[in-house]
DNA sequence: ATGGCGGCTCGCAGCCGA
């Protein structure tokens, strides 16, 4: 079963290359974030014709998150369970018995800031709900843009980035807080390539210059870490014309 | 020190992202 994750920038605009990428991995899932449209205007035709169905979660301009799959997806939700957020982040479906969680992660802006005190009450909120989740889900899958890097080794320059948004403390050890339900970053499970990240500023020349950072991950529940074999970023869909600024990341388990 | 790119909108400038 191959999952994946990715950072659209607008579902409008990056359809043919989801389409493309759709054709040439064949994911059994792909969560999408950011897609910034409505539902109504959600690209279901083009995405059926690629044999492939959706679960979405849209919203005008900002947000908006799917899982696409081949296979039915069976009981999903949407947003966090008792948690009345106008902003559409997360969806939830199963698909042949593995349950997906699709996250997009407030940004948080800057360290201090409203949206950063958002940020950090949304993480809590999210781990508390998936605390039940796990229980009642053990094969359980938390994928999408996390908007945190956990480590320095996911980071350009550490330095640089210390103490700030999407690399503050009280960033990673929110992190840590959902790596301690007992889920696992699978991307870290395997040997990587060194400098490997998910995200790329479009401007001052990022991505070609390799300033970027990690913060796009699947995590796995303990069922799910005992059988995946591979995790990797697809950096040559950030290589592409007109590409998202996040690139693909792809996990197999087999299952 | 700043803004740099790209996507969005009751658009032609300003917002937001990361």
């Amino acid at each position: 079963m191959k999952l994946a994750t990715w950072n659209v920038n607008s579902l409008k605009v990056r359809l043919p290359q989801v389409l493309q990428f759709l054709a040439q991995h064949r994911p059994d899932a792909l969560g999408l974030q950011e897609l910034k449209l409505e539902d109504p205007s959600f690209p279901l035709a083009e995405i059926n014709a690629a044999g492939y169905q959706a679960v979405f979660s849209g919203q005008k301009t900002y947000n908006g998150v799917a899982i696409l799959s081949p296979r039915p997806a069976v009981n999903a939700s949407m947003g966090i369970a008792n948690f009345d957020d106008p902003q559409r982040r997360v969806i939830g479906a199963t698909i042949d018995g593995v349950r997906l969680i699709c996250v997009y992660i407030p940004n948080g802006e800057a360290v201090e800031s409203e949206k950063y005190k958002y940020k950090l009450d949304w993480l809590i909120r999210l781990t508390s709900w998936l605390k039940q989740e796990m229980a009642q889900y053990p094969k359980l899958v938390l994928l999408g843009d996390y908007n945190i890097a956990p480590e320095d080794r996911d980071v350009y320059d550490p330095k640089v980035w210390q103490g700030k948004v999407l690399f503050s403390e009280p960033e990673k050890t929110a992190f840590q807080n959902l790596v301690a339900l007992g889920l696992r970053d699978s991307f870290r499970l395997f040997e990587q390539p060194e400098k490997s990240y998910s995200w790329w500023d479009y401007r001052m020349n990022g991505f070609k210059r390799n300033l970027g950072l990690r913060i796009d991950h699947i995590l796995l529940s303990a069922e799910l870490v005992k059988c995946c074999k591979s995790c990797s970023i697809d950096r040559d869909y950030r290589a592409k014309e007109r590409p998202s600024d996040h690139a693909p990341v792809i996990a197999e388990i087999e299952i």
